[in-house]
DNA sequence: GTCTGGCACTCACCGGGCACGAGTGCCAGA
DNA sequence: TCTGGCACTCGTGCCCGGTGAGTGCCAGAC
């Protein structure tokens, strides 16, 4: 077991490492931080931090840097969540409350978290299975062709086009989208299947082909669109630390690209409260270099989707943390508002 | 004038440019392309070509880089357009066919140009203000409060909320809708508000003041998506050139982050035909070291929205310009067809 | 036992000096 | 008008020694 003052120089190189991004030595640690005792003290303790992997040299005669373990202790056991000022938060609901749709809110809960954090920004867009149904909404373009358009109580439309294996009349489609609405409007998607599983029973021998297509069209969204779609931001953000990585950028971006990858990482993250998963923790090798600091958002109790930042293991994340929570919880209330 | 060797020089540097990313000798020229002639003769033409500012050096005693004219006039009168090969034509044609809506043709387009010219791709929306209307839909959430869903023949979706001065019944809104459809589809929603104008007039003075909220919502949506929306994909590609620009990597990140930018870039280019925007010809401070290579699109012969390109100036234009042409000739068939 | 000051050692980093070679401009001659 | 030759430039790579931050270890103090 680390004694407590062992803990609290770890504390410190954390601390000094981030912000200056260079290898911190026993001297300016003890100048910069009271510790109240010698270099040569620190160097012991240094030197036993190093044996249980807690930190690294880059190379003889340097400094110490923290490792993933480190940071990993660092966050679990010596780092707060910072909590933003009360400008910061009052900024963050002016900007929030000007959207206008989702697309709109979730581009601008990217940009916010990207300033915010000064790192890359990823927000998931609210979960269909998740969300509740507000209402179907069926459309007749052409005799045989139909668009099928839903919508969720959290403001995410998706549509699709429906070719009917025969003609649909306009009085046929009005039944069907009232016994629709009537069945889910209210319900979860991810309930959906089983209420609508007996539907076409219920209709005319000569109605049921068309019935069933636009069910099957209707589940296969619901499907499809379980791979969940996201936004990203901020990536100029990444040349921030341009000398750190000079080509650790591009499996970075390369990544940031598939957004299966991320939204396998999102994935991951807890349901509730933050997680944070730090370099190698990461499965994805492209990420070995960085942090993810994650946190599922919702506009009631429950998340509906997840958002987070990208960015450096050497990041602010008590900071990082705070402003994360922030954002997360703020837009859950936009989203219970619309 | 110059003449036709010194032309031909011109060519030759700017080919070996691209290839090597490394500024052409005189020697290496004669060795790499028969131009006939001895170094001696091509020192003496790339003399000229500087003189002219086609070309210039980096430093004394290097070889020549082209420049931003030199990019001109080889994009302008040495370079045709490079076809694609049948592969690669059927590779799109089976890439974009496989797509369910119009986010994801957009979003398969993106990685398709992407991926061509490795470079980075930029895809417009189809434009709302250039398609045509295929339907209005008013639904009633509450009953002071209405959804608007505006539907586009390229299957574009929008969706607003409306809060209605006074309760609205099922019967008044199935009557304005009606009403509204009739006017306005398979119209070009530019000329919506014109189509719209009178509307209020011819309903009862009760439903006036929800008509004319939901029209004023209507017109808003227009304005407020002209400024359009479009996808990006592709930045890991920027890093290919990491040592070209080590710093200069982080402006262009910066701006294709801000969409203004890229949008306003969109809209300079040409409606038909496609626009080489080259160096320090781009507004945008951050995008000069960079070109873009843009052109319209369109599900018909009208261009609905536009795509392109960016990458550095040192790119394959004939190569780039092909797969640009050919994708937008894909994806308008696509849009035809949906 | 724990902390401290001292001391020798290691190495990354920096700047200077130097050789190399690609590339140029110019000129005289074909 | 083209060509070969020649002197010149200057960026690149390499070696080398000095500097200094930082370390590990040890003997002595509290």
């Amino acid at each position: 077991m680390l004694s407590e003052r062992r803990l609290e120089v770890l504390r410190a190189i954390v601390q000094d490492y981030v912000g200056t991004e260079e290898p911190v030595g026993s001297k300016a640690l003890t100048e910069r931080h009271r510790l109240g005792v010698s270099p040569a003290t620190v160097r012991n303790d240094m030197a036993a931090l190093e044996d249980e992997g807690f930190i690294a040299q880059p190379h003889t005669s340097a400094g110490r840097i923290p490792t993933d373990k480190g940071y990993r202790l660092f966050v679990d056991k010596l780092a707060g969540v910072k909590p933003l000022s009360s400008p910061e938060r009052r900024a963050i609901q002016n900007f929030l409350d000007g959207a206008v749709d989702l697309d709109d809110v979730v581009g601008r809960t990217v940009r916010l978290l990207a300033q915010l954090t000064r790192q890359v920004a990823v927000v998931q867009y609210p979960s269909l299975t998740r969300s509740t149904v507000r209402h179907v909404e069926l459309l007749p373009l052409a005799p045989a062709r139909v668009m099928l358009v839903l919508i969720t109580d959290t403001g995410r439309v998706e549509q699709r086009m429906v070719d009917c294996p025969s003609p649909v009349t306009e009085d046929s489609l009005a039944d069907l989208r009232a016994r629709l609405n009537s069945r889910v409007v209210g319900r979860r998607f991810a309930d959906v299947p089983q209420l609508v599983q007996d539907l076409p029973e219920s209709f005319e021998q000569e109605d049921r082909g068309t019935v069933s297509t636009v069910l099957s069209t209707l589940l296969e969204t619901l499907v499809e669109e379980t791979e969940e779609r996201l936004m990203i931001g901020g990536t100029a953000n990444l040349t921030r630390f341009v000398h750190d990585f000079p080509l650790t950028i591009r499996p970075v971006l390369e990544a940031l690209e598939e957004h299966v990858v991320l939204l396998k990482l999102l994935g991951e993250a807890k349901d509730s409260g933050m997680t944070v998963r730090i370099g190698h923790e990461n499965a994805h090798e492209g990420l070995n270099a960085t942090s993810v600091v994650a946190v599922g958002y919702g506009s009631g109790d429950e998340a509906v989707a997840k958002l987070g930042v990208v960015g450096p293991t050497r990041m602010d994340y008590p900071g990082t943390m705070g402003a994360v929570r922030a954002v997360a919880r703020y837009v859950g209330q936009i989203l219970a508002e619309s």
